[in-house]
DNA sequence: CGGGCTGGTCTCTTTTTGGAACCGCGGAGT
DNA sequence: ACTCCGCGGTTCCAAAAAGAGACCAGCCCG
């Protein structure tokens, strides 16, 4: 119980690596953009065990990424993206662009197409004034909105050393 | 000895999962692009036990993300990132944006604005042929030459069901 | 009726973590 | 010289998480 207290943190990176952040969770989610919908092919597809799977699957319908429902056409049962689940794909590009850039010796193991364009989707972090591209460097954090409503709640004053 | 075989197959979000997925790796590269160098320092912004944070700035340093070296001033120990450790920044901004969309409630925690400039810094998935904004759907993995090497190998055999 | 598929559960073992004590080193104070 | 402290680091043990595989009920098909 105390890994999952980061979650009160007031940050937004924190916040979500408590979700996503252990061994099965994003790879998942890649299965899941990539089409996986049904359960034994999560778990072939993956090597995932049953149990493990059974706890993510549950977990990521729980926070609202997956939507657990049974197909139209009969009676199994599909976990599909919800648009929730939908705006991860960035951090998976973001992965992946990493990957293919330190990762992949041989060249990158998959293009991933722009469809009925020549091009390829890569993440890029820029600025929505100016527009420019933005490195780690240019970046400066500052207090925001959410820092100062978790200021003031009570059960805050424990935790302010951390960050 | 099962999950770390996952690094062998030719997947760029799979390879770096591997490295990167787990509890506590993310939030030390957090850290890191927040200015934490020191070990203690590490120890006592995440809350992470001793022996875990020494196995983990160890494998990061073996990947070369994390470069260990002793202070110039003096005798104590500094973890800083490397150019390599330093491109992972857009995983964690996007990371960030997901979560102040979807996980602050009360608003942005931080704002990461753009030095000298009004504006904030955003991830985008962008084609880079004809520039525009992608997501999800607008994109086809194609087989890339980092497959082909890796079918060229004896030992892909065994694992030909998984992707 | 039997077999195979489905998603899901249970139990046992192994691996990974967390927590706290301990260590050697170098510096500062006295 | 002796102690005290902070530093990075290690070791040990208990607790939590993960892996492997058997097992189950429901369903459809033959």
């Amino acid at each position: 119980m105390r890994y999952e207290d980061l979650a009160d943190l007031p940050c937004s990176i924190t916040r979500p690596l408590v979700v996503l952040g252990d061994r099965w969770t994003l790879l998942l989610l890649k299965a899941s953009f990539a089409g996986v919908r049904r359960f034994n092919a999560f778990q072939s597809a993956l090597g995932i065990s049953r149990s493990r799977l059974q706890d993510r699957l549950g977990r990521l319908v729980e926070h609202g990424i997956l939507e657990r429902r049974t197909a139209h056409d009969g009676d199994h049962v599909e976990y599909r993206l919800t648009a929730k689940g939908h705006a991860l794909y960035p951090i998976l590009m973001a992965i992946r662009d990493w990957g293919d850039t330190y990762m992949a010796p041989d060249g990158p193991p998959a293009h991933y197409r722009h469809r009925d364009c020549t091009g390829e989707a890569h993440v890029q972090l820029t600025c929505d004034a100016c527009g420019g591209t933005v490195t780690a460097r240019d970046v400066a954090p500052e207090p925001g909105p959410g820092l100062q409503a978790h200021l003031g709640r009570p059960e805050t004053a424990a935790e302010q050393q951390r960050q």
